[in-house]
DNA sequence: CTAGATAGTGGCATTGTGCCACTATCTAGC
DNA sequence: GCTAGATAGTGGCACAATGCCACTATCTAG
């Protein structure tokens, strides 16, 4: 007589089944003096000591009933964010990422507010600190394990979202003018883009709200906007173009 | 004086870290009979046991260097595809979905050529004898696990990129005709398409080359085309139009 | 030779972005 | 008050790729 899944599950010991070690790792970018930056912490144990990391770790079966969830609990830990865009990203399993063996790390990005952020009322006691560091500087920085790879990922698709989707909303502060955040646009792709295609393509979506305030300061006053319902699956009728810069296309 | 990494790993006793169940789930999708199907396998073992599943796997150290390597080995020996088009969908983790406690799945899915499929010598000695199952019937059906979210996933995935994409020509034998590959994304998408729209889409792309023969039969004789240089990373400049069913819009 | 069927094309409409000049409205400084 | 300078915001046409649909082309069957 077969085995019922009751009684296999009760004979189960699982420990006698080492599986890999697997990480949640994300890349949190926030807009930080002009500048598209990531958030890094500097590891305080080895391996890899030292060096700086995209924040991440193991997963933890008490406290996370899933996996987005690891994710969000290591950034609110880093942030004091709750609730930013996280997204997943990919996920990297190999031999020789970390030196302890085969392991697996799911990766993520947020996009948060740089303001608001790094507010939490723990932060200060932390021991790996987090710091906001440029991403032309992160990227040119040996970082630890294979997270110069992840951190590269991590901006591919936040910069090839940019073109079809409405993603830097995520990275704004509550109110802010259209030509904030076509500068923002402007700093995830970094190149320049076209005004009245950047506004009219904004506005007729119908993403953000006026708010009925006007930022004021030496020049003329700008209409002040929110973000209205965002669907994180919106997407425009038309990508941005492709600058053509360096593409060979025979 | 502080350890070094070399100490670190000399004293690090991997087993003493339980890492989580980590497997790698394909969704494996083919042409059958003019129906988009998805290659099944039934589950010899608990937990799950007699239900249709995604096949699938552990990832096994000493064969697999990396985890995309995991997914290319279940699908040689599933279908003897050797080089499939492979993508990873996402990586689901909670505590759930597995009865024997907190896992993780990196989900993959390929598209084939169904009629050089199930060509493996060894398929045939295989007791978990995979099955081609549309996926109409698929998703209807309660598969093993979390499979059935799984299943749907890599649908809407392929679906998504569909419209912008030529991920279709993947599915196609060696030669075929423009109308032929038109009924390919047709299906795939579950929606008609224009003839004149969608052959010079096409055509333009440069994807597909002229073999030179016709198809001949009952009717006027048709070009017959090859895949040319596919890059993976080809988009359309444009998508296609959504089709309006059922979508509200205010 | 014709009907029927499928292959393949011509050509204009539609839509959203690119482009760029132009107007609008503020402050600072005289 | 007036003007220069700067930034905000718009008008309007060009352009490119897809939507649409009618039309032509070429085969087989009988």
């Amino acid at each position: 007589m077969p085995e019922s899944e009751a009684a296999f599950l009760a004979r189960y010991r699982r420990a006698d089944f080492l599986g890999q070690l697997t990480t949640v790792d994300t890349a949190i970018f926030g807009i930080v003096d002009g500048e598209l930056s990531v958030l890094l912490v500097q590891r305080q144990d080895h391996p890899s000591k030292g060096k700086l990391a995209l924040p991440g770790g193991f997963i933890d079966e008490a406290l996370d009933d899933e996996i987005t969830q690891t994710a969000h609990r290591k950034l609110l830990a880093k942030t004091g964010v709750t609730s930013p865009y996280l997204e997943q990203v990919e996920t990297l399993g190999n031999a020789t990422r970390d030196p302890r063996g085969w392991s697996v790390t799911v990766l993520f990005f947020a996009l948060v507010d740089h303001s608001v952020s790094l507010a939490g009322p723990t932060f200060e006691e932390q021991a790996d600190k987090p710091r906001w560091v440029p991403v032309i500087e992160a990227l040119r920085t040996p970082l630890a394990f294979d997270h110069s790879l992840l951190l590269a990922r991590s901006l591919t698709r936040l910069r090839k979202k940019t073109r079809y989707s409405a993603l830097p909303l995520r990275l704004m502060p509550p109110a802010f003018t259209l030509t904030e955040l076509q500068h923002v646009f402007e700093i995830v792709l970094d190149e320049p883009l076209e005004k009245k295609s950047f506004r009219r393509r904004i506005e007729e979506a119908g993403l953000i709200v006026e708010t009925g305030n006007m930022k004021t300061g030496k020049h003329r006053p700008a209409a002040l906007f929110r973000i209205g319902e965002l669907r994180d699956d919106f997407v425009f009728p038309r990508p941005l173009d492709e600058s053509r810069v360096g593409v060979a296309h025979t």
